[in-house]
DNA sequence: CTCATTAAGTAGACATTTTCTACATTGGGC
DNA sequence: GCCCAATGTAGAAAATGTCTACTTAATGAG
C-alpha cells in the first residue's frame, strides 16, 4: 500500500470520520474539508466520493439500514423458532444501537435530506431493512402470533415505535441516555408490552369505532 | 411603521421564512444571510436574535412543539366528555401537521441538535407539549379507557407512535405524502387499532413474557 | 418635552467552507 | 508494458458564519 495518493478506502473512511464529528459538533459544525485534513487527504478529495455533504449524510443513513437490518437477521438467527423473542430482541437491539449512535439514527427517518435526487441507494436500504422485519412479522404470522392485520401495517407500526422510543432515550428527553442497561430495558420491555396488548382495557367501556 | 431599520418582527420573520427554505433546500442549504437577504435586511441583523444558526432551528423546534401542545388541546375541547376521541383527533392532527410540515417536524425528535447549550426553552416547549398529551391520557384513564400503566409510558408509547407513522408517510417512504386525505387517514386508522387492541392475537400460543 | 439608555439594525472584516476547474499519480486491464 | 479510468492534489472564486465597532430609533424617567 502506497503510504500517500491513493487512501485505499476513503469513502468508507469518511463515513466512519463523519460520525464522532456529527455527535460533538452537530450537522451544522461537519465538514468536508475539515473530515479530508483530518485524514490526510487534500480538501478536494472527498468529492470524489460524494457529490456534496449531503450525499455524505445520506450514505450514514444508509449505514444505520444496514445495521438495523442486520440486527433483524441476527435476531431471527438466535431464536430460529421463536418468533416473539425475534421481534423482542430486534427491537431492544435497535434500542442500544440508537442509544450508542444517535447520531447515525438522527438521519435515517428524514423527509428528504436532500428533496432533489431521491436517494436510490438509501431508498434501497430501506427497503431491505424493512424487509428483514417483514421476515420476522410473517415468522410470528405463521405461528399465529399476531391479530389480523396487513404485515405492513404491523411492520409500520413497530418500527415506528420503536424507533421513536429510542430517538426519545438518546435524545435524552426522557431518561438519561446514560443510564444503566436494566433501566433502558425495562422502559422498553414496557413500552414492548403495551404494543403487544394494546394500550385499551379489554373490558373498556362501549367500543364505538372511532370517526 | 418606520419603512426602514427596525423590522418590528425580524425574529418571528426569520422563522417564517427559514420554513420553505428548509423545505426546498434542506438544512445544509439553509443560510441565516440568505434569510437575512430575502427579508431586506444586513447580513448581521439576524445575530440580535439568534446566536448561531443552530439556535434559529431549534426555535424552529419550538414551533412544532407549541403546534403539537395545540392540536392536543383543540382535540380535548372538541370532544369534552370522549377521551378516545380526544386521543385518535390529536394522533390524526398530528399526522396531518407533519404531512403538511415535515422540515419542522423533522427538527423536533433530534438527539442535541446542538450538544452544547441544552436548549432550555425547548426543552419547556417539549414538556407542556407532552403535559398537553398526557391530560388526554389521564381522562381516558378516569373513564377506565386504558390498561393499567403508567401514564408517561402510555404518553411516549402513543406519541413514538404516532410520531414515527407521520415521518414515514412526509418522508414518502411508505406512501406519496400527497395522497388523498383519506388514504393517509386510513392508514392512521389501522395504526390507532394496532395500537389500541395490541399486535397480538389475544388466544395466540403458550404466552411466555419475552426474557 | 427632553434626554439617556438600550434594543435592533448596519457595515466591514476575516477565517472557513463549498465547490469548480485544471492537473498529477497510480493501479489494473489489455 | 502501455493506456485509461479512478483517485487525489492545488488553487481560486463565491458564499457563509460570526466578530466588532458604529448608527438609529423606541422608550421610559424626570
Amino acid at each position: 500500500m502506497s503510504k500517500n495518493y491513493h487512501h485505499g478506502n476513503l469513502r468508507q473512511a469518511l463515513i466512519q470520520a463523519a460520525i464522532p464529528v456529527l455527535r460533538e459538533k452537530g450537522i451544522v459544525g461537519l465538514s468536508l474539508r475539515g473530515l479530508a485534513t483530518t485524514l490526510g487527504v487534500s480538501h478536494g478529495a472527498p468529492y470524489r466520493h460524494f457529490q456534496n455533504k449531503t450525499a455524505l449524510l445520506e450514505a450514514i443513513a444508509v449505514t444505520g439500514f444496514a445495521a438495523l437490518q442486520n440486527i433483524c437477521q441476527e435476531a431471527e438467527l438466535k431464536f430460529p423458532d421463536d418468533p416473539r423473542k425475534q421481534l423482542y430482541e430486534a427491537g431492544m437491539g435497535y434500542i442500544f444501537y440508537v442509544v450508542r449512535n444517535p447520531e447515525i439514527a438522527d438521519l435515517m427517518f428524514r423527509p428528504g435530506l436532500s428533496p432533489d435526487h431521491a436517494g436510490a441507494e438509501l431508498q434501497q436500504a430501506v427497503d431491505t431493512a424493512t424487509g428483514s422485519l417483514a421476515t420476522i412479522i410473517e415468522n410470528g404470522k405463521h405461528h399465529k402470533l399476531y391479530a389480523d392485520h396487513d404485515t405492513m401495517d404491523l411492520v409500520l407500526t413497530s418500527l415506528s415505535t420503536v424507533h421513536g422510543l429510542a430517538m426519545f432515550i438518546a435524545g435524552g428527553i426522557l431518561i438519561d441516555p446514560a443510564s444503566p442497561r436494566s433501566r433502558i430495558e425495562a422502559l422498553g420491555a414496557r413500552v414492548y408490552d403495551i404494543l403487544m396488548h394494546g394500550m385499551e382495557n379489554p373490558d373498556a367501556p362501549h367500543h364505538a369505532q372511532p370517526p
